[in-house]
Order: C-alpha cells, then sequence, then structure tokens
DNA sequence: CTTCAAGAGGAGCACTCGCTCCGGTTACTC
DNA sequence: GAGTAACCGGAGCGAGTGCTCCTCTTGAAG
C-alpha cells in the first residue's frame, strides 16, 4: 500500500499507462460527497452506466491496455464526458473489476453452498473460476497485479479459497501443509496460463488443473519445499 | 507459420510494440551473403558485440517492452548504428533469445544426462529451466508467445521434452496419458507466475511445482480430460 | 418560460517509442 | 598516405495514448 502511493504522483502529471494501482483510487469511484451536493442529472446518470457498460466488454475483449477512445466511441460519450465521471482510467478499470469481481464471488459462493462434498467444493470453485477469467483479460491481468482489483475484493477472495480450504483440510481430503497462499496463486497461475493458451489449445488448460489438483490431494504425503508464506502482500 | 505472416506487412510502415514474431525474422540475423562481401569492420563487429551484450541483459531486467534508446544507451551506441546491425527491434530481440535460449537448453542436456534416475531428471529440468527463467523476464514473455523465440528453439526444448517424458512413461513413473504439450504448457505456466510473484512470494513457485509434479507421477491413476493435443500450434 | 450550473464532446497537448535520415568520421584497401 | 565504402550518432518524424481545455448544449429548479 504504501509502495503504491510513491507511484502515486506521477499520475498528476502523466503516466503514460495503465498501472493498476487500485488501493490507491479505490475510493474515488464514489467520492465523499456532502449530502449538500445536487444528485446527479438524468443523462448523466445515463452516460455514466453506458461507460461502465462498454468498459467492462472492451476491458474483457481486450485487456487494461486499450485506448480510452475506444471505450468513449462505444458508449457513444465524448472524452471529455468520460473524464468526468473517471478522473482517471484506472478509476474506471477499477469500478468495472469490482463489479466483475463480485458477481463472481457470489456465483462462486452459490456453487459451492450447493454442494455437500468439499472436495468437489473445490474443484467446482477451480472450474467455475477459471472459465470465468479465460473470459475476461483484464480480470487475469489484474489478478496477480499488485495492488489488485482492490485489497477489499481481494481478500474477500482469499477468505472464500481458505473456507473451501479448511473444509477439505477438516476431511482429511487435502495433502498436508498446504495453504490458502498456495492454492490463490495455484489459480492465479492457471488464469494467465489460459488467457496465454485458450487460443492455440483451447481447453488444455482443464489437464493441468486436474493434474495439479490431483497433486493436491492427501494421497500425496511428502512435505512441500519452503515454509508456507502469507496470504497478504503487504510487507 | 502462416499466421505470422499475416502480421508482417505492418512491420513495413510502424509497428509501434514488441510483436515478437520470430520466425519471419529469424534467418535475417544472418543475411545470405554472396563470399564476395567484405568482412565487417573491427569497429562494427565491436559495436554488434556490445549491443547483443546490453540488449540481453536490459531484456531480462526489464522485458521486451523496453525503450530501444535504453540498449543503445547501455551499449554505448547510437541510434543508427544499433539499426544498421539489427533493422527492427525484433531482430535484436530473436539474436538475444535466442543465445538465452539455447545456452539453457544446453544446461538442461547436460544436468539431464548426469542422473540415472528418470524422475530425478524430469524435476531437475523443471527446476533448472523456472530458476533460470525466473531471471529472466523476456525469456518468459517469450515462452508462451505466438512465434516464440524460434520456432526451430521450441522444437528442440519440445524434443528435450518429450525425451525426458518418454523415459519417465517407460520406468512407469508417469501418469498415464500425460502428454509432452502437458509438460511444456505446465512449464510455461509456472514460469509466468514467477515472473508475477517471485518479487512478492520469492520461491512459493517451488511449492506449485512440487504440487503439480506430483499430480503427474503414476500415483494419479485417474484419467485426464480432453484429449490430448498436438505441441505443436501450427494448424 | 427563464435561467444557469452541470454536462457533453472533441480538438489538441504532452509524452512515449519504433524507426529514419543524413552530415560527419574512420578503418580498411591499394 | 590517399581514397572510399562502411560506419557512427542523434536529431527528429510519425503514430499511439492518457488526459485537458474550452465552447456549446441541456435538464431541472423556481
Amino acid at each position: 500500500m504504501l509502495l503504491l502511493k510513491v507511484t502515486q504522483p506521477e499520475r498528476a502529471l502523466r503516466n503514460g499507462g495503465c498501472t493498476l494501482n487500485a488501493v490507491t483510487s479505490a475510493d474515488q469511484s464514489t467520492p465523499t460527497q456532502p449530502p449538500a451536493r445536487r444528485a446527479r442529472r438524468a443523462d448523466a446518470e445515463r452516460n455514466r452506466a453506458a461507460i461502465i457498460e462498454a468498459a467492462g466488454v472492451v476491458f474483457a475483449e481486450q485487456g487494461c491496455a486499450v485506448d480510452v477512445r475506444e471505450i468513449a466511441r462505444r458508449s457513444g460519450v465524448g472524452m471529455g464526458t468520460l473524464y468526468r465521471h473517471f478522473p482517471a482510467k484506472d478509476d474506471l478499470l477499477v469500478t468495472v473489476l469490482e463489479r466483475e469481481f463480485t458477481s463472481w464471488l457470489t456465483a462462486a459462493h452459490e456453487a459451492a453452498a450447493a454442494t455437500e462434498d468439499p472436495w468437489e467444493a473445490l474443484t467446482g470453485f477451480f472450474e467455475q473460476a477459471l472459465t470465468h477469467q479465460a473470459r475476461n483479460r483484464a480480470l487475469v491481468e489484474s489478478y496477480t497485479a499488485t495492488g489488485a482489483p482492490s485489497r477489499v475484493c481481494a481478500r474477500h477472495r482469499d477468505a472464500f479459497i481458505d473456507e473451501l480450504r479448511t473444509r477439505c483440510a477438516d476431511a482429511g481430503l487435502l495433502r498436508d501443509g498446504v495453504t490458502t497462499a498456495d492454492l490463490v496463486l495455484l489459480s492465479a497461475s492457471l488464469s494467465q496460463t489460459i488467457q496465454a493458451t485458450d487460443g492455440s489449445h483451447p481447453g488444455q488448460w482443464r489437464r493441468l488443473l486436474r493434474i495439479s489438483l490431483d497433486g493436491l490431494s492427501s494421497r500425496n504425503t511428502e512435505p512441500l519445499p519452503e515454509p508456507a508464506p502469507h496470504t497478504d502482500a503487504e510487507a
């Protein structure tokens, strides 16, 4: 968090590239408005929605490096309008990613609640998460980026993964010493692979997923290398 | 290969970004010179070496998106000189990557020949490959890129991995149905992960590697999903 | 209906980066 | 040592991209 702050000043002039420094700008999407402020005009509200909608599609298709003009064009809005609603490209990106992320996590929660079998819940989560991410480039790019789509979201994700992990561990299905961080890293790793290879080898990631998951099962009794690190990167 | 040819024309004008289309330009680094041509001047030779040396360092440190000026600066050479030796940034990149790649593969061959145990050879290969790639951003970026550092190199790599795989399979150590493509994909996947996380979680990739390798062992008898795809992407 | 702050929009600025052009220099050949 | 082709260097071009400025428009309060 502090590290990110350091890179912030350069945005004041020009940053020339999407830096995904989500943390510092996360709260800007809902600025602190004293209640005295007049409500947004109807057309402004419409435009804002159109921008978010279009940005969601474009970011998913082309990743976070897309030209802002493309987003403006697709949402039928001028540059000025876009930048009034979102003072920086990153702000828009964060807004979009948080939405995406939340809806994804909600679906994952529901799916996990639908089964009794802990291992199936874990497997299903990976399957669903990766299928989802395979369709969204920006989501993948943000997954491992410093100050991901938002620290808060990441924490929710990690908490959820931890829950799945605990269920499996309690049932004696999980290999000894497997941490939540391992699972987070695994899902990040597979996400990236999907992005890079799903064009040429569609679906092959499922084989890799299966291989990794089998490596996670309690069948494997040998200890893992290295002390288990923390999930939170702040240090 | 044909796909790459399609994107070639745009380089004739300006491409504005490193595209890693290695195949089409690979043969340009050693142009077909009728023997009548005069040998390179001594200073030119020196400069060429300095450029390759500096580029190797810079690409490894910062990936293939670095500014060409940085390479020129570090090698103590002007832009004109750089571009005489390498008509496009990609040509330089390919030259550097091929070197890197070759030296890596050579070391891998030697290490594999030093042990009798097939599983240890496979494990050692991954360990060594990933350790090497963790130090070279450009190498990782090129690993899964279309038309990687050079199709020839990739083929050598795949042939080598296939050899390791066969040894393990013959010894009954490898899970049924695991293909060379699976192993290539796994190493690509872990490489990317290292790049993305080795700063915040140094060494955690070893845990992931171990987990995946265990999933590859013949302990796991359940069949893998999907029909096994080919290694060569051309289709 | 009038008024006017909030909103719209797009030309253009600032900056990056791949690549070229061309006047000056230098290492080889004879 | 003279001649010359090869070589050197870096200012600068053109394209891309994040963001701003400023003029014109419009929704909604009174």
